[in-house]
DNA sequence: CTATATCTGGATCGTCGCAT
DNA sequence: ATGCGACGATCCAGATATAG
């Protein structure tokens, strides 16, 4: 696994002597002239009589030495730390007085103003909740206040009050209307089957990058909740208020409503959807020809099998009993504290590769207090930004993400290709990559543990595609290789929080992130027309030296070749090329120049055809793809081809767009694979 | 066509506030 | 302190959509 990595990077950039500090084995230190016995001796030999010898004399030094640094580092690292406790409470303040300054304005100019304009609390927000997310999401995101504004009609549904004057809920269930009908357009309408399906797929996107990576309290009652809204409404708060801020930026029509209800109760249908899928898969599995709890063979059944089975097997009064007797056991499986993987065989691995420094960050974690959540200390992740050193990484650790060595062999073989100056914000997204800390306190749940890299690959107006705009901006390959380094840092650093506090993690955004940095660096390489090793991908044309327009639309198609390579690379391996040697892969691209834009076109096919309808329709819709005029009700293959003929449907954000969506899709599919082959 | 995923509605339980 | 009703949360069953 990755944490090798630690002592591979680590031990270069290390001031520690490489050995001699530890003694476990008299060999290390064996020399030509030592003896049989002398060696044998050494093991008995107190401290100040191996201080005799000026070798060990001088390695004593040395370590006493850098334990007086480190040290004096850790103070400082302290005094650093509350400086920035200061000033992030006091961009807090800030932030606050902000939100509270845009309420008071929106308020007084509230019936002038179009709904989108105002900025609205709901009930249960408070300044101090909204004003931290308000800053990072788009500040027209909240559409309604308590009271409908008067350019709507009541048909908007402003409140859940609304739905029952027209009738949309039942008198035994008023609080849950069938939200279909329940979104609605600023005229009142009710919006299509798709448009609402895309709306949940929305929703679930964002639940299963912001909430589902979240990690489990340590509260013993978190472990028992179910994780539905209440869960997250009452462990994960601002992160529940957060993704309700994004699901409204994303989807203003869920924004026409009082109290955030439309875009809440979407969430909860989300949430509950996935509990209900996780206990199925958890039933299946526990079902799969074993007995039930009952003692009654289960068949692993369809959901009417599972009826009759329980109607046959119970009479009616006793089915409430069961209910909740099966509910409670479900319960107790979810809480039983699962068999920790992470603690079996990574463990020594990962603590083997913390390396030398591992026994002196004891000093430094012993200066860190604890607070509500534990501080994890990540100084020691390292990251070597020399060209062998990074090859390494993504040779051993990230070989899926195959354009990386191809970027990395142009870039070492033309280092100064278009030397020059970053653009500022080139400089402080990498220095924001670089130099967050973990323990900041001023991080939300959803920039920490699996989704660490979040807030600094996408908060504020800094993000891959805003600041990697074109290879001037990079400012040279030196550039791109701290970059580089620092995404894979981010890569180590969430898989140590994860380790660290207990989080099993299926995946990490900050892969995400790496993958992203490579393709759009390797992009921007190709664009400004930078060498391409021999036998490796084609650049894009570069006509008479001049930088060509990364992607006109109109001669995408001609530039198949080699611009789809990169996106596609970046998409997903195919099944042909991911378990390769990057020889084998490099050839095959290489060889792929004549007839490849149908192959690779073919390619993209697949992977669209990984994806559901509904993320099909997302991809079309974010991403303005051109449809033909209907004829009949859209099949998932129209979708398809409709998209692969639109030339917006070859550039990189739509590439990026969709393996983020197949990404999603694996981490979803993992776990009930993960369920039925353990099952198996 | 079958299996699976997702969603809604009904039933039930737990919690809270209020009246006694 | 106890009982009662309102409300919200949760679970389950069945319906529907979708993938294979």
């Amino acid at each position: 696994m990755f944490p090798n990595a630690f002592m591979a990077s680590g031990s270069s950039s290390s001031s520690f002597p490489a050995a001699g500090l530890y003694l476990t084995s008299p060999s290390a230190i064996r020399t030509p002239h030592f003896n049989r016995r002398q060696e044998t001796d050494i093991q008995h030999l107190q401290l100040n009589e191996m201080l005799g010898n000026p070798h060990v004399f001088r390695l004593w030094n040395q370590y006493q030495g850098a334990t007086e640094r480190l040290l004096q580092e850790s103070e400082e690292q302290k005094k650093l730390l509350q400086q920035i406790n200061m000033l992030a409470a006091e961009t807090h303040a800030l932030r606050a007085e902000l939100a509270e300054f845009r309420y008071c304005h929106n308020q007084q100019g509230l019936p002038t103003g179009t709904p989108r304009e105002r900025f609205s609390l709901s009930p249960s927000d408070s300044t101090s909740q909204t004003a931290a997310g308000f800053m990072d999401v788009k500040p027209v995101v909240n559409g309604g206040g308590a009271m409908r504004p008067e350019s709507y009609d009541r048909c908007v549904l402003w409140t859940i009050d609304d739905c029952q004057h027209y009738g949309l809920v039942t008198e035994k269930n008023a609080s849950r209307p069938p939200m279909e009908k329940c979104v609605r357009n600023s005229q009142g309408e009710t919006i299509s089957a798709s448009e609402f399906n895309a709306i949940k797929t929305t929703a679930r996107m964002l639940v299963n990058i912001h909430l589902v990576p979240l990690g489990t309290p340590a509260d013993p009652a978190a472990k028992m909740m179910t994780k539905t809204r209440k869960y997250y409404k009452k462990y994960f708060l601002q992160n529940f208020k957060d993704v309700l801020d994004k699901l409204e930026a994303q989807e203003p029509l869920l924004a026409l409503c009082a109290a955030r209800w439309k875009a809440e109760h979407i969430l909860a249908n989300c949430l509950t959807a996935i509990v209900d899928a996780e206990k199925a898969a958890k039933k299946k599995d526990a079902g799969g020809g074993l007995e039930s709890d009952d003692g009654v063979s289960v068949a692993p059944s369809t959901k009417r099998q599972r009826k009759k089975t329980a109607e046959e097997e119970f009479g009616a009064e006793s089915k409430k009993k069961r209910r909740r007797n099966h509910a409670d056991s479900v319960r107790l499986k979810e809480s039983a504290p699962p068999a920790p993987p992470l603690l079996d065989t990574p463990i020594s691995e990962q603590l083997s590769t913390l390396g030398p420094s591992q026994s002196q960050s004891v000093v430094s974690r012993s200066l860190v207090p604890t607070s509500a959540r534990s501080k994890v200390e990540v100084n020691f992740i390292y990251v070597d930004q020399s060209y062998s050193s990074l090859k390494s990484e993504f040779t051993e650790r990230f070989s899926s993400i195959k354009d990386a060595i191809h970027l990395l062999n142009a870039m070492e073989s033309s280092p100064d290709f278009k030397f020059g100056k970053s653009s500022d914000d080139f400089v402080a997204f990498l220095a924001r990559i670089k130099d967050l800390d973990p323990n900041e306190p001023s991080l939300s749940e959803d920039d920490l543990d699996a989704s660490w890299g979040h807030y600094q690959f996408t908060g504020g107006r800094l993000t891959c595609s805003t600041v990697l705009t074109n290879w001037d901006a990079v400012g040279g390959c030196e550039f791109a290789c701290d970059l580089i380094a620092a995404a894979l840092k981010t890569c180590k650093v969430a898989r140590h929080l994860c380790f660290e506090r207990n989080i099993e993690a299926t995946s990490y955004l900050s892969d995400v992130y790496l993958e992203n940095v490579i393709s759009k660096l390797w992009d921007l390489w190709k664009s400004a027309g930078g060498p391409v090793e021999k036998g490796k991908a084609k650049a894009v044309d570069t006509t008479d030296g001049q930088t060509p327009d990364p992607r006109p639309s109109d001669v995408a198609t001609q530039h198949v070749a080699g611009d789809k390579s990169v996106s596609l690379g970046a998409v997903e391996p195919t099944p042909s090329s991911s378990n390769n040697t990057l020889a084998v892969q490099n050839q095959d691209i290489s060889t792929g120049d004549g007839d490849s834009g149908q192959g690779l076109k073919a390619e993209f096919e697949q992977l669209l055809k990984t994806l559901l309808k509904d993320d099909l329709w997302t991809l079309v819709k974010t991403n303005s793809i051109t449809l033909p005029a209907p004829t009949k009700q859209r099949t998932k293959q129209d979708l398809i081809s409709a998209i692969l003929q639109d030339p917006k449907a070859l550039a990189g954000s739509f590439a990026e767009s969709a393996r983020n969506m197949v990404h999603e899709r694996k981490i979803r599919k993992g776990k009930t694979v993960s369920g039925k082959d353990s099952k198996s």
